[in-house]
RNA sequence: GGCGACGUGGCCAAGUGGUAAGGCAGGAGUCUGCAAAACUCUCAUCAUGGGUUCAAUUCCCAUCGUCGCCUCCA
């Protein structure tokens, strides 16, 4: 049983070799620095974590490198508005975006490099390419020259003559292709410049990502993964940078998750309809943004709903009662039983695995881990002690554990009220005890109002703090 | 215009050439003073029209619809 993957280059699933025998090379295109990030930028961080966490489940040694791209036009333009230093800007929406994947259980990359500290090595790179004849100089400016590149658009599947180049935006002129794209800029006023062989400037878009990939894992790497938006023109024009100069194939898998959207349209910086992770996670667990990605599969679009995320909630909650204690009164199973829980558990793992290795199929996955879970809730209203029920939740734990999923009973940041609501339930025992229902109730009521659910049984009464 | 993806129950969403996982919601029950949770049972013929086949939701063609990219974008 081993792992396939569907790659954009190909567009088939193909059998996940490595390069190197147990370790993986495996970059991911990170958001452009200028504004908060939105659930896109979640969704896409989320899939690559949990591509991220299957490997190192199957055994691989992962070096994963994300980036900031923090030069640009938007960040130029902001920072002036804002009368700041670009390079703080970027900084700041860099902390507050490796806030929100920590907020997200998004695993901390390798390494998290950003295009101004590997500013020689772009350099370098772009000389290298003119020495190639791959790119050429207008000017103080740099453009790759897409003619020189045999086969230019093989990822995206176009060709030169049929794309409709300059059909929304003027062409430049200067340019010798309408297709060619800069790889440098030189400085207008205002703008941050660094020193190169053709004066003042800065990097283009694409030159940044070869750079780090080349600095960061080497000339060729296993996986390279970013939204399905990034395809054409970023992730074509990576390839053509890189292999112009290595003559090598550049990344073996090339893997791009779906849109994130907003009703009927992609949610995005630029048209401004986004939500933004922060909102969100103001609002509800990290887990459910993370459940709702695994729920679907991650080639595919997802659109925010209110009563998508209610739903994804509810799923949430039935994964948490998988992990509740044996009941109060709970006598054991018999011995003969046991067996059966020790196979549940195997079979699902299996199948947990089988689905993963099918491209991460998430969505099978997550459907043997609730079905896992129905076994565990299973053993226990059957009453099997905490001892026997570890023999399947310590499989339903790791599972969702490779997923990234914490499922943790949210607490009250610091708050000792535990002691309290325990209080208030021996109080309310008492008035079972003496049938007074409108006090006991009301008790329960206003502590669902704060936030804690009640659960009376025959043995006592539990409690947790609501989702 | 070009490239690509998609259309599965009320909602979200897997999947397969031989009559369709899982979750949410709904219905019926068990438990409970009631409630909640949990458990049990129940709930679809897969956009439309053709074609290939012993057999298609799954393959092919067409139509309709939706989305992404071709400009910055995860």
């Amino acid at each position: 049983m081993s792992l396939r993957i569907y790659n954009t280059l190909s567009r088939k699933k193909e059998e996940f070799t490595t390069i190197e025998p147990g370790k993986v090379r495996m970059y991911v295109c990170g958001p452009t620095v200028y504004a908060d990030a939105h659930l896109g930028h979640a969704m896409s961080a989320l899939v690559f974590d949990i591509v991220r966490r299957y490997l190192e489940y199957k055994g691989y040694e992962v070096r994963y490198v994300m980036n900031f791209t923090d030069v640009d036009d938007n960040i130029i333009n902001k920072a002036n508005e804002l009368k700041v230093d670009p390079y703080n800007l970027a900084q700041h929406y860099i902390d507050g975006y490796k806030r929100n994947l920590e907020g997200l259980n998004i695993k901390p990359a390798t390494v998290h490099p950003r295009a101004t500290e590997d500013m020689p090595q772009i350099i370098k790179m772009i000389q290298d390419l003119i020495t190639n004849e791959s790119a050429y100089q207008v000017n103080g400016d740099v453009y790759f020259s897409v003619d020189n590149d045999a086969d230019y658009g093989k990822l995206s599947g176009r060709n030169l003559q049929t794309m409709n180049a300059g059909s929304r935006i003027q062409v430049d002129e200067r340019k010798a292709h309408p297709m060619d794209f800069a790889l440098w800029k030189s400085a207008k006023p205002g703008e941050p410049a660094w020193d190169s062989p053709w004066g003042p400037g800065r990097p283009g878009w694409h030159i940044e990502c070869s750079a780090m990939n080349m600095a960061h894992l080497g000339e060729q790497i296993d996986i390279h993964g970013g939204g399905n938006d990034l395809i054409f023109p970023h992730h074509e024009n990576e390839i053509a940078q890189t292999e112009s100069l290595t003559h090598k194939p550049f990344s073996r898998y090339w893997m791009h998750n779906g849109m994130f959207g907003l009703k009927d349209e992609k949610m995005s910086k630029s048209l401004g309809n986004m939500v933004t992770i922060d909102d969100f996670l103001a609002e509800h667990p990290g887990d459910i943004m993370r459940l709702w990605v695994l729920n679907g599969s991650y080639r595919s679009p997802l659109t925010y709903s209110e009563a998508v995320i209610e739903q994804t909630t509810q799923g949430y909650k039935r994964l948490l009662s998988a992990k509740k204690p044996a009941l109060p009164g709970a006598k054991g199973l018999p011995e003969s039983a046991l067996g059966a829980l020790a196979s549940a558990a195997e079979s699902a793992r299996n199948a947990f695995i089988e689905a993963m290795d099918d491209d991460f199929n998430t969505a099978s996955a997550m459907s043997t881990v609730y079905e896992l879970g129905k076994q565990i809730n299973q053993a226990r209203a059957d009453g099997a002690t905490d001892d026997q029920l570890k023999i399947v939740q310590s499989a339903f734990n790791e599972l969702t554990g490779t997923l990234g999923l914490q499922l943790e009973e949210e607490k009250l940041s610091g708050s000792n009220a535990d002691a309290f609501i325990d209080l208030l339930i021996s109080v309310r025992r008492e008035l079972r005890a003496e049938k007074n229902w409108a006090m006991s109730d009301k008790i329960r009521d206003e502590l669902k109002k704060l936030g804690v659910n009640l659960e009376d049984s025959k043995d006592g009464t539990s409690w947790n703090w609501d989702a």
